[in-house]
DNA sequence: GGAACTTGGTCAAGCTGCTTGACCATATGG
DNA sequence: CCATATGGTCAAGCAGCTTGACCAAGTTCC
């Protein structure tokens, strides 16, 4: 294995994890969620099952609890959640979704679709599963949040 | 091919190149270049193979040349590159990788090299070869700089 | 040749997303 | 219960980027 066979992986492997997030949130916008950024879909992504902390937030993007919570006030004004009570917590508050949050969500997962499509017209289904397989078992606890 | 399938591929590219971001990043640092960010590598990609314009460079990276400017100045200044007059076209001023900056460059390819050759043990050599072919074909001109 | 326009680069000012530091309210454990 | 830990916010500052203005050198066209 030579170096520069590294680097040619490496290039590719950065340039398809950034023409993925360039092609979703293209998708997202197109359909009419024009008010978010990439990294609002992070969040999003933890939020969606059963809500979070902004601590739980935090750790997640890797960021400061208060960078998390900026983000949180943001999406919060724009209708995308809202802060309750924890049940369990009274100095935590839980971050849900709203139906437009989860609504965004789901646009999310469309356009993530449409690109894995695409991949598959152009490798065939079993390739791109392989493909899963294959980059799952490489980094199987990866940043969620790049750090560049 | 369901939505879940999609979002299971594509957090898994995610956390795949967010991690391998990371370590060659540790791996630069853990060989005494403690001053750069990754950001810097990908300048250094652009700089590597025979220097470049502040404007090409602008480009690479997808930001401003006033941006890139900025970038050329922190690693000029750190001593890992040095602006000289262009050959051939006197407006211009070609950026080149000084011996500090080739050094770092090797540093950051025996790194990936590192992180690669791990996954050649986890897949076989046979399997990582296929990967970087089917990710080369999925974004033949995917951004080199993420855009989140 | 020279006027009009384009292109490479820098200077300056401003914004945004993040950080550190301080602080309060609630939980938890001796 | 008192001491400490934890969830969250407020405030100030910083780093990296943007927009806008500008100059020097190249290019185009008469």
């Amino acid at each position: 294995m030579q170096n520069s066979d590294a680097m040619a992986l490496s290039a590719a492997l950065l340039a398809a994890a950034g023409d993925l997030v360039q092609r979703i949130h293209d998708g997202v916008t197109a359909r009419g969620f024009t008010d978010l950024r990439p990294a609002h879909g992070f969040a999003f992504a933890r939020l969606a099952p059963d809500g979070a902390t902004v601590t739980d937030l935090a750790v997640h993007l890797g960021v400061t609890k208060q960078a998390a919570s900026q983000l949180v006030d943001e999406i919060v004004r724009k209708g995308y959640a809202e802060r309750r009570p924890h049940p369990e917590d009274a100095r935590a508050r839980l971050i849900v979704l709203t139906g437009r949050g989860r609504a965004c969500t789901r646009a999310a997962e469309e356009a993530a679709a449409e690109v894995v499509g695409g991949w598959a017209e152009l490798l065939g289904e079993g390739e791109v599963r392989a493909l899963r397989e294959r980059l799952a078992r490489i980094a199987p606890y990866g940043p969620i949040r790049p750090a560049w």
